[in-house]
DNA sequence: TGTACATCAGTGAACGCGCGTTCACTGATGTAC
DNA sequence: TGTACATCAGTGAACGCGCGTTCACTGATGTAC
């Protein structure tokens, strides 16, 4: 039983509502072990006050992952900030991806997942932050003639599924011989980001395996 | 009210509540959608007449991605057999699996999140099939020399990263322009293998971004 | 300064639901004589 | 060939549970006079 809160502070308990639905999701698998009892229970709070905050349980999670993507970025964006510029700019934000994905598998999954029938508040904090900062960092890395001009967002669709689909892999099998280290991923990582700059130098467009 | 089975066909009812669990999988969207009540009601036949032939719904899971694993190995084999030989067959297996993880994007998902905190079956399944295969195919390449030599589990799992990055995130978030067709993800594929190639002939080892 | 009152954050109890699983049972099937 | 019987695939009813959500309410807080 918490103690009330004062008028204007209602603010205050959505916030501890998010950030305990967050843990939730984070300690317990899945987004079906959030449940609006155990997010209340962990507040310290009866369930119908959740509904004084959110409407129901689907803008409750959509504002959970929101509120995780932003957190990814705002990470993402100062772990990759300290890194010597003579390096690949991208291969340091995918290397940030990775880590901080395999960090957070859970919650990461959930936000990629939360689905983009009807349009999400997740999927406008991502495209808002998240991928509109790597598109910065592609942009500058092909004035920069370390990546070859081109798409700057076929680009960003690239590298992300590059670095996403190792940090997904490794946590969702971590049985599998992946090592210590990330040197794994970071292999997988400057590997592409070299076949992209070779690729680019090709003259002739060369057979595809599928159309 | 399914006509009661004759002695010995345990495994034929065995077979349908599997396919039944595939399709409720397939059709609606996580493992919680799959209820016991929903696989028996499609099989037609009560709930539990399941428990006859699965200890339990974890079982049953399980048992349904297992055999999905061994389709997929199966599919994926002869969608990268006819391929022709002077093509690289690591692109040839890495696109078939993007084209099958993209048809079937909620049971992989599925598959490849059943936890290895306990050995099930579905990942000896996978670690039997699927992976053996690949595993060959990336031992005939570094023979023929379109993969530099070097560890073969390793590059299994950077390849299979890049393949499943690229699927897992063209079907979490179909809104982003992936285009029509899969080109981008065999720019991938193709980038990462140009990169692996490039990567053996380096003399020096770099600097690494992380340790 | 004191008092009546409107506000509204949070409560307590209850709703109907679908879930996994159990248990004693039924009755068609195949077999033994 | 006919009959009694053991087998066992599938049934029907029930269990206890946790869920999302609702609704009338309570009572501390801040305000108006």
């Amino acid at each position: 039983m918490r103690k009330r809160s004062p008028r204007g502070s209602g603010e205050l308990l959505a916030d501890e509502i998010l950030q305990a639905a967050t843990d939730l999701l984070i300690e317990r698998g899945g987004h079906a072990a959030v449940s609006i009892r155990a997010v209340a229970d962990a507040v310290g709070v009866t369930p119908p006050s959740i509904y004084l905050h959110f409407t129901d349980k689907e803008e409750l999670l959509d504002a959970v992952c929101a509120r995780f993507f932003e957190q990814f970025d705002a990470v993402m964006m100062a772990a990759s900030e300290g890194v010597d510029a003579v390096v690949d700019p991208g291969l340091a934000q995918g290397m940030a991806y990775v880590r901080l994905a395999s960090d957070n598998p859970v919650i990461l999954r959930a936000a990629v997942a939360r689905s983009s029938t009807t349009p999400t508040q997740t999927d406008e904090v991502l495209m808002a932050s998240a991928f509109r900062h790597f598109a910065d960092t592609v942009v500058e890395a092909m004035d920069t003639g370390v990546l070859p001009r081109g798409d700057v967002v076929a680009m960003v669709l690239k590298l992300w599924s590059v670095a996403h689909g190792i940090a997904d892999l490794m946590t969702a099998k971590p049985g599998l011989p992946w090592g210590d280290d990330l040197s794994l991923a970071e292999d997988v990582l400057t590997a592409a980001l070299r076949g992209f700059v070779k690729e680019s130098v090709k003259s002739e467009p060369e057979q595809r395996v599928v159309r």
